[in-house]
RNA sequence: UGUCCGAUGGUGUAAUUGGCAACACAUCUGAUUUUGGUUCAGAAGAGUCCAGGUUCGAGCCCUGGUCGGACAACCA
């Protein structure tokens, strides 16, 4: 096979990141036959976030790309963290995503026996032993990254006495922390990680696979590298923290001669005025500051699916970050730019008001209605047209009207015309207070001829507004979000906790929307635009009498943007 | 006082491997618009961390610095 077979034509011309450059270069070496196989390792102790996303669109993508495959396994070593929940979670983010692994849904406690029969051919060349040291010892005698460590006493015990030693921890005669098997490298290397790093610890608890089948377990290091060679995995990607870890991983291949995979580290996604770390989003679901995994404010895959972002805009995301070695934040606007284009393209234009205040048209007839049609989506003719109900009465967005208005505003205003959108063009005339001297209702007369698409009117109004029919409007509750914090790198101070920063204003629920008569049949997860107003969607806690929208986004404002302060 | 990695507009990522620093987001104009959205046209913004060197020519190569990050869990 030549290297032209594997490269996807349609992706040739674009500049490729340093990954697909050695991919390439590995191709036309004809290293393993030119062949791909990534795979993406997820621990199942936590919901998946938006920079997995980024690793797993690469591990994946990357496959597709040159017509490889990409195993999906779950790195499920330390079973005092996992879960078989998050198992589930992880599987569905990920298909949700579009991605396939097919039938290659592989466990790193598959392959526990395999581990256990490495680790003896290990101890046999002399490079492993049982090492009776306590954590406290063992970390003590580490040294530190500028001095050499110390040798455990138990080092140089013989080949037979760490195969009996060994085998007596798997079968369960010590306790837990007693003893563990340590690789014999290097205690003075000035990596630390070369420093007998630990390959087995005892642990007698009882995992989500393996039962209780076993009570020794492997450390990532050991694990991971090995799980990559047996299933012969090309390139292994892995994020930066990794880098440290290669000589390790490297050193294992040699000695072990097993499949040389290769380990390729680049830097994680991370996200302003956010947090990625999964303890800390732990934290916030376990002391409530957020309603679960999902909240549509977390930055987990949940999170953002019952936000409103589709798996579309979160690969364009992914693919517009780009990969690169160097330390990164992204601006959380470059996401908010991808699910603008995804969904303008996509989400039926529907009325809603979500701060209403009452319109009466003196001049309309008081029974009086009309079936007005208007389109679903101008960036979309196939997305057809729809029945809007007019009458007398409607509710408008209370900040469309003003009293006395300021230079550039087009809203209403007494004297004043507008466009009411799909419908007739009215003229502000008088409003009505409580005696608080709240507006509790805005008085208008309406131009019969100016019928939307009636052609008659030639003359120009500034502003077009939003409205619904009150007589046939539906309540509606809507839950506006706003970012999580409000700084824009809340991990990122030493002497503050980052919950310091969590942003008191980031959930506003309005209960009393009104929203058009269409939206009765809406089903979760739909996507919307609500007409000047932004991206919303369906909450799956919304019923057909309890009606309950997220905003995703807001549309682009380019004149709140200037008018704020 | 160690090892490894990195450094290009505000933010990201490129630069055909030594040939006029490009693209996207953000920002700012203007046009169009029955969404102050979309679309369209345009502007501004870096001379590539610093100092030397090689070369006709350096963001790319060499030398020496500076700054930033990672590494001392029986976590991954």
């Amino acid at each position: 096979m030549t290297e032209q077979t594997n490269i996807h034509p349609d992706q040739e011309h674009k500049s490729l990141n340093f990954i697909e450059q050695f991919i390439e270069e590995d191709i036309k070496t004809g290293k393993h036959g030119g062949r791909v196989h990534t795979r993406f390792p997820p621990e199942p102790n936590g919901y998946l976030h938006i920079g997995h996303a980024k690793a797993f669109c690469l591990d994946f993508g990357l496959a597709e790309k040159y017509n490889g495959k990409c195993n999906l396994r779950f790195d499920d070593t330390n079973p005092v963290a996992e879960d078989t929940s998050y198992v589930d979670a992880i599987k569905k983010d990920i298909r949700w995503m579009g991605f396939d692994w097919e039938d290659r849904e592989y466990y790193t406690s598959d392959y526990f026996d395999q581990l256990y029969d490495l680790a003896v051919k290990l101890i046999k060349k002399g490079k492993a032993y049982v090492c009776d040291l306590s954590a406290g010892e063992i970390g003590a005698n580490r040294g530190t990254p500028t001095q050499p460590g110390v040798e455990s006493p138990y080092r140089n015990r013989t080949v037979e006495e760490n195969l009996d030693l060994f085998k007596r921890m798997k079968n369960g005669e010590f306790p837990d922390d007693s003893k563990t098997l340590r690789a014999k490298i290097d205690m003075a290397s000035p990596n630390m990680h070369m420093r007998d790093p630990i390959l087995y610890r005892i642990r007698h608890v009882s995992h989500h696979r393996t039962g209780n089948k076993w009570c020794i377990y492997p450390m990532y290091d050991w694990a991971h590298g090995q799980s990559d060679s047996i299933e012969e995995i090309t390139h292994s990607l892995c994020t930066l923290e990794f880098e440290v870890h290669r000589p390790l991983y490297e050193w294992f291949i040699r000695e072990l001669e097993i499949f040389p995979s290769r380990q390729i580290e680049f830097a994680r996604l991370n996200l302003s005025y956010t947090i990625m770390s999964k303890r800390k989003l732990l934290q916030l679901v376990n002391e409530k500051h957020v309603s679960g995994w999902d909240d549509p404010r977390m930055p987990t895959i949940h999170g953002l699916r019952r936000r409103g972002y589709t798996p579309e805009s979160i690969r364009t995301f992914a693919e517009m970050v780009g990969i690169a070695k160097r330390e990164n934040v992204i601006d959380v606007a470059l996401l908010e730019y991808c699910i603008r284009e995804d969904l303008n393209k996509k989400a039926a234009r529907v009325m809603a008001v979500l701060d209403p205040v009452k319109l009466i048209i003196d001049n309309y007839p008081d029974d009086q209605e009309e079936q007005l049609k208007t389109i679903n989506n101008p960036e979309d003719e196939s997305m057809g047209s729809r029945i809007l109900p007019f009458c007398k009465e409607l509710y408008i967005e209370r900040d469309d009207f003003k009293e006395d208005p300021p230079k550039k505003f087009f809203r209403l205003s007494p004297g004043r015309e507008v466009r009411l959108k799909s419908a007739y063009i009215i003229k502000g005339e008088s409003v009505e207070k409580d005696t608080d001297g709240h507006i509790i209702a805005i008085h208008c007369t309406y131009d019969p001829d100016s019928k939307s698409g009636s052609g008659q009117v030639h003359r120009k109004v500034k502003g077009t507004l939003h409205w619904v029919s009150a007589r046939h409007a539906l309540n509606a509750e809507v839950r506006l979000y706003d970012r999580l914090f409000n700084d824009p790198d809340p991990d990122g101070h030493k002497d503050h906790d980052f919950k310091e920063f969590i942003n008191p204003d980031s959930l506003k629920i309005l209960a009393n929307c009104k929203v058009e008569p269409s939206l009765q049949q809406s089903k979760p997860l739909d996507h919307l635009q609500f007409i000047r107003l932004g991206y919303f969607n369906v909450d799956p806690d919304s019923t057909p009498e309890h009606l309950v929208f997220n905003r995703t986004v807001p549309l682009r404002d380019t004149w709140g943007k200037k008018n704020k302060v």
